[in-house]
RNA sequence: GGCUAGGUGGCAGAGUGGUCAUGCAGCGGCCUGCAAAGCCGUCUACGCCGGUUCGAUUCCGACCCUAGCCUCCA
């Protein structure tokens, strides 16, 4: 039984589908108007995890994920490099694509663009002013009236009297109230425009995921994901959208993963401390490290962003792929206790952590296995430890492309002192060195077998003997 | 000010009313020509103060501290 907690009633909650046995699952995307950073990497890897462990456990998902097309900041990222909005978000939908492959995220079921749905849309806002939520304002918007609407705060836990009290100065007299929130911007000159029955315009933010959700999904659906900052106002004005609109139920559980921190802060683009994905990817061996890095920690809570847990990740990540070299991998999985324990903890909202601490057990049982000479148990206990990190969209490498990867040979900058490597050598180069050494081994010239190891290690490569005389490598 | 999370061993990070997280680092072994990898053992952990209890890090209350939201934001 699998148990989610729910933002919604702050609980845990066994997880009842609508339908038995399919789970539909909406989260917020991205924006494309820029290049995505972590703070982005890890949301899409908390609902990449999702829909991956739901499908292992049986469901048949429906996962749609958004992504924003028309927006004020991708229409000002437009002026700003004399482009078209479709140039600019076609740009950063590829580059997005491209960052989202690094990481190893399954494509959604769905991707819907805002500027796709815009006929959905205006019936959205026509059932909202029908039925009373929505009024056009002076200036041509369309508003939503929250106080029409009574649930109004129930996700986030606020009052309408207390936001009132919090809110910043509300310079915009068009709005009834300062909370209202626009559903429809009446056109300005020069700017992308749709006809509505209102005049010219455009979607504001919140009613695209409205309009598309329940396109997609049907008005009453399983799962909705996003990040925690989008808990209120976005997901809280989305309730308010469709339930208003249509009087369905919408939403059942809402998921909401934590924020990225740098130096315990939130990371953001005014404090000018966030980093891009593809900056940081050619910091690690191989973008498995910071899916392992964002897995390491519960989704729900912070996780702190530096280069430290990431060298963290990729030790324990090497722990995996040695346990899992040259292990025979055509053996069947015997699906045993770390199976059953990594069920329960991935049942329990989730819990990655839990879940990965079951694949260091399992790598140490490989070892010990290994050790004593029983191949066949490795073996069996090495496919059931492949299977397992697969569901986490972990360990499906071959080990020795792991072993072999350093991105930073090949980071923008050209060669990179990243990881504390001096020059770089080719896999020939480097095999014809250790196959030096093993000879020099041989023959029992310890001073040139260590020599030889020497000049392995400034190029960042490390040795390790094996029994009869043979030896691998890895590089640092 | 209102609301919401959270404070775990040297570090990261789960979890639990009374036996084990897990990884790294440290220490002691095994293995190795020496290493590395691996294995075994080990290390005064649960913010502070009360309460409930046979027993609390785990439940309750107060307090201190941190972060987030209340404004565009994954």
């Amino acid at each position: 039984m699998i148990r989610i907690f729910n933002s919604l009633t702050g609980e845990k909650e066994p997880l009842t589908p609508i339908k038995p046995g399919h789970i539909g699952m909406y989260v917020c995307g991205i924006t494309v108007y820029d290049y995505i950073h972590i703070g982005h990497a890890r949301m899409l890897t908390v609902f990449d995890m999702v829909q991956r462990y739901l499908r292992y456990r049986g469901y048949q998902v429906t996962y749609v994920r958004n992504i924003t097309d028309i927006d004020d900041k991708i229409i000002k990222r437009a002026a700003e490099r004399g482009q078209t909005i479709e140039q600019v978000t076609d740009y950063f939908i590829n580059a997005m694509n491209e960052d989202a492959a690094a990481l190893g995220l399954q494509k959604p079921d769905f991707e819907p663009r805002a500027t796709q749905h815009v006929g959905n849309i205006i019936k959205m806002i026509q059932q909202l002013l029908d039925r009373g939520y929505a009024y056009v304002a002076a200036n041509g918007d369309v508003m939503y009236a929250v106080a029409k609407f009574e649930e109004y705060g129930r996700l986030s836990g606020k009052v309408l009297a207390d936001l009132r009290a919090g809110a910043r100065v509300e310079v915009d007299e068009s709005k009834r109230d300062p909370l209202d929130f626009v559903l429809w911007k009446s056109a300005k000159p020069g700017e992308p425009a749709w006809d509505s029955p209102w005049g010219k315009g455009r979607p504001g933010w919140h009613i695209e995921c409205s309009a598309m959700s329940t396109a997609i999904l049907g008005l009453n659906f399983d799962i909705h994901g996003g990040g925690i900052d989008l808990k209120f106002p976005h997901h809280e004005n989305e309730i308010a959208q469709t339930r208003g609109a249509t009087g369905a139920k919408f939403v059942n559980v809402w998921m909401h993963n934590g924020f990225v921190n740098i130096d315990d802060e939130k990371m953001s683009k005014s404090l000018g401390n966030f980093f891009t994905v593809r900056e940081v990817l050619p910091k690690v061996r191989h973008p498995e490290v910071m899916r392992y890095f964002l897995l390491a920690s519960h989704y729900r809570g912070p996780i702190n962003y530096s280069i430290e847990p990431l060298e963290q990740a990729d030790i324990q990540l090497n722990r995996i792929y040695t346990a899992l070299r040259d292990l025979p991998t055509d053996v069947p999985a015997s699906f045993g206790p770390h199976t059953t324990r990594f069920i329960e903890a991935m049942d329990d909202d989730f819990n990655t952590p839990e879940a990965l601490a079951v694949l260091q057990t399992l790598t140490r049982e490989i070892n010990t296995a290994r050790d004593a000479g029983k191949m066949k148990q490795a073996a069996a206990l090495g496919a059931e430890l492949r299977v397992l990190a697969g569901v986490l969209g972990l360990g499906q490498l071959d080990p020795e492309v792991w072993f072999r990867s350093s991105s930073h040979v090949a980071s923008p900058d050209g060669v990179a002192s990243d990881r504390g490597v001096s020059s770089v050598l080719s896999n020939e180069e480097v095999q014809r060195l250790v196959d030096a050494r093993a000879a020099a081994r041989a023959a029992k010239n310890w001073a040139e077998s260590d020599r030889l190891r020497d000049e392995l290690a400034a190029a960042g490569i490390i040795v390790e003997d094996k029994p009869g005389g043979k030896a691998t490598w890895r590089r640092k």
